[in-house]
DNA sequence: ATGCTGTAGTTAAGAGCTTAACTATTGCCT
DNA sequence: AGGCAATAGTTAAGCTCTTAACTACAGCAT
């Protein structure tokens, strides 16, 4: 491979002026500029990026950190779709993108993840911060090394983005309560576990607050973010309180176990019983029928949080920001149906999509 | 940020013995690991990557290659998964992850991506390599940089992982057959796109030739890989041929969208129609109903291309692989109906799941 | 003429690490 | 005692680039 005294020799001029060439520093006639890129292109010179950054302090590698806490994050649909957006702003503007899923524990540091972070090998770092106890952001902090975080794990002086979780919860609870709803169940996850779930569920409790439901009082089941336990906590709803007639799941994988196990058990979408979901995962989408859900605006998190990202890597102070979140209308929601008798064995036969009783 | 020369002069050795203890060089004594490691510890010293690439040649930097072709990658759930598998045998490594999407397009090169194979900083890649006339791994080879392929687009003395993409199409298409459909439509898309894809079909094309099936005949449709491509294909040859009692589809969101539209149109499946996916993405088994499909094991070939790439950095010389594959019985095939009247204004008020008819 | 400013380019000092080549010491064999 | 091998550690060169400090010189006002 050649180097930039290679170059330089062929060029015949110093390695400071090729350099300067490279770097569009001012200071050389375009006659210099001519020779210099000759000589790049006849000897298919490609700068070493170790020596550029050892030498300038500078790597031009952004890390994108999606740390492993409670799920396996390669399972989420939504990370995806967060990368997606946030790889489209890195690619623009030139710089290369460092995938880092530290296992966060609480008490037990990634030691891998805290030597890349100290090593000084990135210029930057975008990470998602959710849970509370363990965050994935402190390192870059202690570091000073320039940080956007995706999520509530923040202090004063982070930047960040969220999504309006609190706005979510609101709309989703709204729009079940005015369909006439009452007895709702929630499947969420374990207190504690992620923060953007408990400002979902603050959102739904002010709706409720504000007309005279006791939120506290819904029966409520645990799951693990997974399609199969969202099943598993349908069917212990259900099966524990037989006057719900409406699940709300607090993201779109539960809720569409939920909904397989709600149909084993012999009830109709959204006929007998009303399921949401929140995220708006593309699955969501093509799910039979389309789930009624929160979409996220996941890509646009990914890109804000890219954005401002460079902004402060060019020493602006950019407004941290609250993505707004949007109903989705899909076919999982309707009106309370006036107490059938859920006995599983006696399905009817007008179990139908379409079904013109009054 | 302390360097070498703090951590050797406050152990009172020399940079060589600390860069000998911190790399397990032979010769140094336990007494002399000690003196450093305190040192080490009491300053907080990490070792800046750059410097180490730089004075080493290795930069523990492996990049993963999701080239940008006719699909934007981040919405191909399979991504992830193969992704998940690449992850955890990098980190296992304690080698980082540097995720690249470059724009491939014939007859022009991503230059941004040239520069990075080229700039020496990556140790090696893996590459997913499936569309013909243009290659990510090309500029690989021309560096001599050690790489894994995942899929076809390979040549003598590459490294490779590919699914059993010829047996999964055989897997498939015998399944309905067996069932009894003769009346099959393709949902697929265009020709040389994917490489993975024609040796599906070739898969198909073998069991149909080997039962007295002119495989050409089979009426076609070309999507793009997405749900609502899925959906219009499935529009397309529903209305075209009625006589068709399946609908193969080369991957799982085409299938997905399929069934949806199939149901507008007064379709139950698998009763009036048996539908296949073809991915195993884990939205197919969240379907309702589950789709049948076939599991490409992805995250086991994310695994099986990560290890082989390490093999290739110790100086083995591993045996490239095919990935087996397996038949997913979901509940989206059945025997074919006898010729029913699908006029859609009939549908029959026993269009229920379980229909106990002889 | 003198001094100043601005431009074009060079020199050389790092940036922080690895490692080949070297020295010094010890233990062991003959 | 002499020689050799193995061990423990040091010295210093080198990896490739950036950049501050410098030289050289033309153009211009005073």
């Amino acid at each position: 491979m050649p180097t930039l005294q290679d170059v330089a020799q062929r060029a015949g001029v110093s390695t400071a002026t090729v350099s300067k060439v490279l770097s569009n520093t001012p200071y050389f006639t375009e006659e210099t500029r001519r020779k210099v890129m000759a000589a790049v292109d006849e000897l298919g010179y490609v700068p070493n990026l170790a020596a550029r950054a050892l030498a300038a302090g500078k790597t031009h590698i952004v890390a994108v950190v999606f740390p492993y806490v409670y799920e396996p994050i390669f399972s989420d649909p939504l990370t995806l779709r967060i990368l997606g957006g946030i790889e489209s702003v890195i690619t623009q503007h030139g710089y290369n993108m460092l995938l880092s899923t530290p296992r966060l524990v609480p008490d037990a540091p990634d030691e891998h993840y805290l030597q890349l972070i100290r090593s000084g090998y990135l210029d930057g770092m975008i990470a998602i911060d959710n849970v509370p106890g363990v965050s994935a952001v402190q390192p870059a902090r202690e570091k000073a090394l320039p940080a956007v975080v995706i999520g509530y794990g923040t202090r004063e002086g982070d930047y960040w983005v969220r999504s309006d979780d609190f706005s979510g919860g609101e709309q989703i609870m709204t729009h079940v309560l005015e369909l006439g709803h009452r007895e709702i169940g929630l499947i969420t996850v374990p207190e504690n576990i992620n923060m953007a779930l408990e400002y979902r569920l603050e959102g739904m409790q002010s709706v409720c607050e504000a007309r005279g439901i006791d939120f506290e009082r819904l029966p409520r089941a645990h799951g693990d973010f997974s399609t199969e336990s969202g099943a598993r906590c349908a069917a212990d709803l259900l099966a524990r309180h037989r006057e719900l007639t409406a699940l709300l799941c607090l993201n779109d994988r539960m809720a569409m176990g939920a909904i397989q196990q709600a149909r084993l058990m012999g009830r109709h979408i959204p006929r007998d019983l009303t399921v949401t979901g929140y995220d708006g995962i593309p699955a969501a989408a093509s799910f039979a029928p389309p789930l009624t859900t929160i979409d996220q605006g996941a890509p646009d998190i990914g890109q804000t949080a890219a954005r401002m990202l460079f902004d402060v890597l060019e020493g602006a102070t950019p407004d941290s920001l609250v993505v707004p979140v949007s109903l989705i209308h899909g076919e999982t929601t309707a009106r309370p149906c006036p107490v059938p008798d859920h006995d599983p064995a006696s399905i009817s036969p007008s179990t139908r999509k379409e079904d013109p009783s009054p």
